[in-house]
DNA sequence: CGACGTAAGTGTTATTTTTACACCCATTGA
DNA sequence: TCAATGGGTGTAAAAATAACACTTACGTCG
């Protein structure tokens, strides 16, 4: 056991390492939830999908890299982003060692800036479709989608793939394409509604049907008080 | 956006950072859910308590990192041990920039290796009694009691901190540890039992009454065949 | 050897939550 | 004006959860 050296020394024989970040993209359009990839223009693995990513820069914090690297793809900023972990097997980068920091985001799919994200030849897959991917990008997306689907049924993150005002069947199509499993209409509309965290509007959405759907809006604010007495999000 | 560069380029004039791996090793005595920390002989923060950690090292997986980290204090090894996140505030540790990746491990308090923990100036410490630890470690242990309360509510992992065999009052208390709550005698043994993944025995405990109280044990063959038919386990 | 103390073990009922299910409504465009 | 389309609404059965109190086995001590 080391006792008593240096603070100068302590870190100094240590081996350091490549650290990079990679950027799980949720988007819904049409009904379905998407990934926002990019065809990689460069080596490695030219040609090929993958997730956005960067490298960690000396002085960034690693919530600070992944902040940036979705925003070189999309020009957003203040998005949904949630770590999933950190991937660190040998070999995972066929070039060199480099370690990921994963991070999953949620973004309206209608904000984000479509000129950067061609820039960048980025494309929306639907998660049905998503083909092999480089390195271990399946299995970060795959662990990235488990935790989506857990959290959402547990605090309201989904609204942050919806724009501000939505509709109830939107919302309820979001959260099937979610959980990947068709929800029963009444009792999807209860349960919303029970939560009293909803402001309805008087405008309507008349885009999917003649007579036209609601749009409402999530109320933070009765939410934080809500959540302040004991209740819990739950869908 | 950097295009056509040869893989030896790409990587060269990024940054490399140390990465540490620290454990949250979760122990139950005397009908509490304690940690294992050590106090520190080194520097920095020389004579403060803090969790197990140590350097990732060159052609080591994170996740052997964790686990060799954890066979160096403990001695144990095929522990249950699940990541819980990378920590990469840029002055997390204020000798240097040093990435954690933070893992949470749950062992049975009596398998353990006593003298090489005493060699590390090893103490087990109540959860409720957690004194201010170095860096960012107190943040690292509540995210970790936060994810073993979720994930042992949903997945049979509590019993990797008992002996293989154990007597349902026990049981009871190791999980009222870990939610914090005391929970009701006859709906607990109700919900274990009808799962029918425990196997009782003949055999009794009697250190804490004169009855005695069955010892059980997992059965992880039944859960395994169990849980292919789409059950779920829960407490 | 019997009474006592102690923790182990056991079922039932009320309440809440979840699920299943079918029709009318508002609006537009033909 | 009527046909077509997705939006919106309530109730009852079933399942899960929560509340609750007494008996049993066994060792100890008088």
């Amino acid at each position: 056991m080391v006792e008593n050296e240096e603070v100068g020394n302590y870190y100094e024989n240590k081996d350091r390492f490549y650290v990079a970040v990679d950027c799980i993209i949720f988007g819904f359009h049409e009904d379905e939830l998407k990934l926002l990839l990019i065809r990689r223009m460069f080596d490695p693995c030219k040609g090929e999908l993958s997730l956005m990513g960067g490298f960690l820069n000396k002085g960034e914090s690693i919530e600070a890299a992944a902040e940036r690297v979705l925003q070189e793809l999309t020009g957003l900023e203040n998005v949904f982003m949630e770590q999933i972990g950190i991937f660190g097997e040998v070999n995972r980068d066929p070039g060199e060692r480099v370690l990921s920091a994963a991070y999953y985001a949620l973004i309206n799919s209608d904000d984000y800036d479509k000129v950067l994200a061609e820039s960048h030849h980025a494309v929306w897959v639907p998660m049905k479709d998503i083909p092999e991917l480089i390195f271990d990008h399946n299995l970060m997306v795959m662990i990235a989608l488990k935790q989506l689907k857990r959290k959402a049924s547990v605090e309201p993150i989904g609204f942050n793939l919806l724009p501000q005002y939505f509709t109830l069947p939107q919302l309820q199509t979001l959260y099937e394409a979610i959980f990947g499993e068709t929800l029963d209409k009444r009792n999807f509309r209860k349960k919303v509604l029970s939560m009293d965290v909803f402001e309805k509007t008087d405008e309507k959405d008349k885009s999917n049907s003649k007579r036209g759907a609601f749009y409402y809006r999530f109320d933070y604010d009765k939410y934080n008080a809500l959540m302040q007495n004991g209740s819990h999000f739950a869908l």
